[in-house]
DNA sequence: ACTAATAACATTTTT
DNA sequence: TGTTATTAGT
């Protein structure tokens, strides 16, 4: 009946089998990981654990998807549907939905992306007449973002000493100030930003009318992933779920924690068995990935660091081949070379394109991989630049939906007033969100009844605000007895978006307008899953919009006989393999990045990040830096980064210094070419 | 209210 | 350098 556990090694078996109590699992680069959480899972399935009662959370919805594969081929697809696999915020998000009116809000809240809630801060500024040099939206943003990641609510702000940086006293009061309009402004938009998810789940689990209780019986087995990026909030919110059977099992990397930034504290994994002293510690130290070089590469690199939990990884794979460091003069060169290596190595017909990747540390750095690889006609992918869904025609469209779904968004009204142009600009604009906060009620309440609130508006713009009102008013009218599907093809007909696209034929329009048929594709495809799997007619707007505003980039799928080489950030790169590993822009200030060197903790999470990059890579690493780099409209002279000579040197080999024995021709414009 | 011009700004970003 | 946000002018 439990064959397949035969396919784990013994520690994982070992890992796998122990479900009495809270256990902690260290996991080494490559060293399967995902693969206990998902034979975990099957086990207890197999043994009669109901899948209603198993919560496995993950940190992308991608990885989720995949678990939930996995699990299906062992157990069976039918076992899999009542899991509760998924990533924090959609799992609570689920949660908040269905206890909204416990915390005041209606079940069909929108969700603020990181855009809609800089906006809303931004306006909020401006209201207040703050200087926006001293009170800098993004700045503002990330300190109610922390605050937050730490359960800090608007109303406590004032009395927390929580921040390291925190600011002078009276800049703090009117942080505060902000914070607390911020709250208030999404809560009468009906809106949740993505911290708000984790704050409100931990307040609702925190309220004394049993609500916890209720979910304490509901997840008797607790799984969670890459528990070295979690923050605070999350770390409080599990704790308060496992309190009572205390069948919780983290698995995780300190190694690979590069997430800090966002609030993820390393401190979580290193203390977890001080929060649980019962817990069992397992530790995957096999890497099945990468060859020996490269696992010891990465070994001595990260000896350097002084925060981590004690651990042999190795690998029993061929010991392979030196990492490669190569050197030029100029950035471009740094493309050329790349490009160069690819080409020799798929000479022979040992690789493909596909199986190289080439890792950096800034998204602003892909361009000269993309000049060099375009000229030489080698088919590329670029990952994580802009997100299919923050593209502005589709963000335009989606803000529709919203406003049909919940009209008292804030940010969805501001966003399509005036798109396509209905001559309603700024001034009326304002002029509704003053008598909004006045009356402290929403925009759209404004909007239905602009007299009633005394708006001061002349006839002609009265009329176009009229007739935008009933436009979203048929809307919402047809979206109760149509389908999602045909609520969006009607969005799209009757504001005439497309159109404007459609009269001039430029690249980025034709482009556009192929986005908008891909959104709308996929309504239909999100619209038949559901009705096939619920037998329901009608999917609705809400729907769709609840499955959409947790998704990203990284959750399209690939298709399999894509044959491309990949360019991304580490970041984007963590929990993918590729066979051979280009680490470009190895220097000082770029990597580690100039402005993460201040305290020796930005310097070791730097350095995990490299070790990241270089434990993706099964079979070769090749790493480069250059000498002058053109960054922000200038030249930079670089010096080699610091984590080259972190990695012990009988695993590297620099072969000829390609740019010190290149010649250079020299042009009017500048422009260098090796020749 | 729209446009064109100028100023400001530039990490990483699983949700 | 390239993008994005603000501002001044129409």
């Amino acid at each position: 009946m439990t064959d397949f556990i035969q396919q784990l090694n013994e520690k994982q078996r070992k890992a796998v089998l122990y479900n009495e109590g809270p256990s902690l699992v260290i996991a080494g680069a490559g060293s399967g990981k995902t693969k206990v959480i998902t034979f975990k899972v099957a086990f207890l399935l197999k043994n009669g654990v109901s899948p209603s009662n198993i919560l496995a959370l993950t940190f992308t919805n991608k990885a989720a998807r995949e678990m939930k594969v996995r699990i299906a081929e062992i157990v069976g697809e039918d076992i899999t549907q009542n899991l509760w696999i998924g990533t924090f915020h959609s799992i609570f998000s689920k949660i908040l939905r269905k206890e909204a009116e416990k915390i005041g809000f209606c079940s069909d809240f929108v969700i603020y992306d990181a855009q809609d809630s800089k906006n809303l801060i931004k306006t909020i500024i401006k209201d207040k007449i703050l200087d926006n040099n001293l009170y800098k939206p993004s700045f503002v943003q990330s300190i109610i973002s922390k605050a937050k990641n730490n359960l800090i609510t608007s109303k406590k702000y004032l009395n927390n000493i929580f921040l390291q940086e925190r600011v002078a006293q009276m800049k703090d009061i009117y942080i505060s100030d902000i914070y607390l309009t911020y709250s208030n402004r999404c809560k009468i938009s009906n809106a949740m930003d993505f911290d708000d998810l984790l704050l409100y789940t931990y307040l609702l689990f925190s309220k004394k009318n049993g609500v916890v209780q209720k979910y304490w019986d509901q997840f008797q087995f607790i799984l969670i992933d890459e528990y070295q990026d979690i923050n605070y909030a999350q770390h409080e919110i599990i704790k308060k779920l496992a309190e009572k059977y205390r069948r919780i099992c983290v698995v995780g990397d300190d190694a690979q924690s590069i997430y800090s930034f966002r609030g993820a504290n390393l401190s979580n994994i290193l203390n977890f068995r001080e929060v649980y002293p019962d817990s069992k510690l397992f530790k995957l130290e096999q890497n099945y990935r990468s060859t020996q070089i490269i696992v010891n590469a990465a070994n001595s690199l990260i000896s350097k660091n002084k925060e981590q939990i004690p651990k042999v990884v190795f690998s029993k794979k061929i010991i392979g081949e030196k990492i490669k460091l190569f050197s030029a003069y100029f950035d471009y060169e740094e493309g050329n070379i790349v490009t160069n290596r690819i080409v020799e190595m798929c000479l022979f017909g040992k690789y493909e394109y596909r199986d190289f990747a080439i890792l950096y540390r800034t998204n602003a750095q892909s361009r000269i991989f993309e000049e060099a690889l375009r000229k030489v006609n080698i088919p590329y992918r670029i990952y994580g630049s802009i997100s299919f869904y923050q593209r502005k025609e589709i963000k335009d469209i989606i803000a529709y939906m919203r406003l049909i779904s919940n009209p008292t968004d804030e940010e969805a009204i501001k966003r399509v007033i005036n798109c396509p142009n209905r001559r309603i600009g700024n001034i009326t604009v304002n002029k509704i969100i003053t008598a909004a906060n006045s009356h402290n009620t929403n925009l759209w309440e404004i909007i239905s009844n602009p007299f009633f609130f005394n708006l001061k508006i002349n006839s002609t713009t009265a009329f176009k605000l009229k007739k935008f009102c009933l436009l979203i008013k048929r809307f919402i009218e047809k979206a109760s007895v149509q389908s999602a599907y045909d609520v969006g093809k009607m969005v799209i007909e009757e504001t005439g978006l497309i159109n404007e696209f459609d009269k001039d034929k430029t690249p980025e329009n034709v482009s556009r307008i192929q986005n908008i048929k891909e959104l709308i594709n996929s309504l239909h495809t999100f619209s038949q899953i559901k009705s096939e799997n619920k037998m329901i007619s009608g999917v609705k707007i809400s729907d769709f919009l609840a499955e959409i505003s947790l998704l990203t980039d990284q959750d399209i799928d690939e298709k399999e006989n894509d044959n491309f080489i990949k360019i991304m950030t580490i970041h984007a790169s963590k929990g993918l393999e590729f066979k051979n590993v280009f680490v470009v822009g190895l220097e000082e200030n770029l990597f580690p990045s100039e402005l993460s060197k201040k305290t020796p903790q930005e310097i070791e999470e730097e350095r995990r990040l490299l070790y990241v990059a270089i434990t993706r890579a099964r079979e070769n690493v090749i790493l480069t830096y250059v000498k002058t780099r053109f960054q922000n409209g200038q030249f930079h002279c670089m010096s080699p980064s610091r984590f080259i000579k972190d990695i012990d040197e009988q695993y590297l080999s620099s072969p000829l210094n390609f740019s010190c024995n290149s010649r250079f021709k020299i042009f009017k414009n500048k422009k260098y070419t090796i020749y």
